[in-house]
DNA sequence: CACCAGGACGGCG
DNA sequence: CGCCGTCATGGT
């Protein structure tokens, strides 16, 4: 389907064994997808475009609601922002391979990861330390509005998530003010501000080895061991990393190591890469969905 | 109304 | 290094 203003089909359809929208676009990987109550529509911005999406098993539906600014085929867009190409089957019989593990993968076949725009998650997990996922959701939505480019959409008013550029020219007094940052608001200035002028940098990290690149997250404001992880994972498709928060802390301890005491997060991070290898980070997120309901 | 949230940071021993 | 108090704010 080409909608009139658009030189791309701005909608389609796949087939998938397993999906939970709820835990994919609300689960705390993203925070700009609205999931409706019954599970099986969502909207939400995503690079500069409005998306509807659709759960029918099997079938994935994909749909661009602002046409106009579609750049690719929602076919090759949703393809890489949904991991579609990824074979999720194997993944699970690899993971299913760990005995701790494999009890808890059942119930979360419908889990997947994103491939998200890195600088949103930059910002998004700076938000999200000490802080609640609705809280980080609406931190999100009033920078988009405050310093995101709008475009109408749906009937609406819609904000791309803001550039390094465009959210650099913030003050940490609006910040905290207006979009409910908190004590953050110097991190995510700063932020902006040292991203900003290096963005040549950050756009070549594709091919930079994920151990560089931590390092280099590392060294921005507001960014630790866990955010950085998480930047990597959600932001940069690296699955080599093992986000240690609160959750998985006690998910790990208590599936692995129930009777001896805890761990350091080093200690946990370094167990988890020798044991999952590269889909560490995928083993994190069942980990996180499993203790944290 | 305490307590906690997908922690990071700075200061201290 | 490792440990500890602090940080702004709202959900539960």
């Amino acid at each position: 389907m080409t909608a009139p203003g658009s030189q791309f089909p701005t909608a389609a359809t796949f087939a998938l064994e397993h999906l939970d929208l709820r835990t994919m676009l609300a689960g705390g990987q993203a925070f700009r997808w609205q999931v409706a109550s019954c599970g099986t529509t969502a909207t939400g911005v995503v690079a500069g475009n409005l998306w509807e999406v659709r759960w029918s098993p099997p079938r994935f539906t994909v749909h661009c609601l602002s046409p106009q600014r579609l750049p690719e085929s929602a076919q090759v867009f949703a393809t890489w922002y949904f991991d579609l190409e990824r074979d999720y089957r194997q993944v699970f019989a690899q993971l299913a391979q760990d005995e701790h593990l494999q009890p808890l993968l059942q119930p979360k076949r419908g889990l997947r990861l994103l491939r998200q725009e890195w600088f949103e998650v930059m910002v998004s997990f700076v938000l999200s330390a000490n802080n609640h996922i609705a809280r980080i959701s609406r931190s999100v939505e009033l920078l988009a509005a405050r310093y995101g480019t709008p475009f109408s959409a749906a009937g609406k008013t819609c904000f791309a998530f803001p550039t390094p550029t465009q959210l650099a020219q913030a003050t940490a007094q609006d910040l905290r003010k207006y979009c409910n940052t908190g004590y953050r608001d110097r991190y995510l200035m700063d932020l902006a501000l040292q991203v900003s002028q290096s963005l040549p940098a950050w756009n070549q990290s594709a091919t930079t080895a994920t151990g560089e690149l931590r390092t280099w997250l590392l060294e921005l404001p507001g960014v630790g061991p866990k955010v950085a992880d998480c930047i990597l994972l959600f932001g940069f498709g690296r699955w080599d990393v093992f986000p240690v928060d609160t959750w998985v802390r006690k998910a790990v301890q208590l599936a692995y190591f129930p009777d001896q005491p805890p761990f350091s997060d080093q200690k946990l991070r370094a167990f988890a890469l020798e044991r999952f290898g590269p889909l560490a980070g995928f083993a994190q997120q069942v980990l996180f969905e499993a203790i944290r309901r």
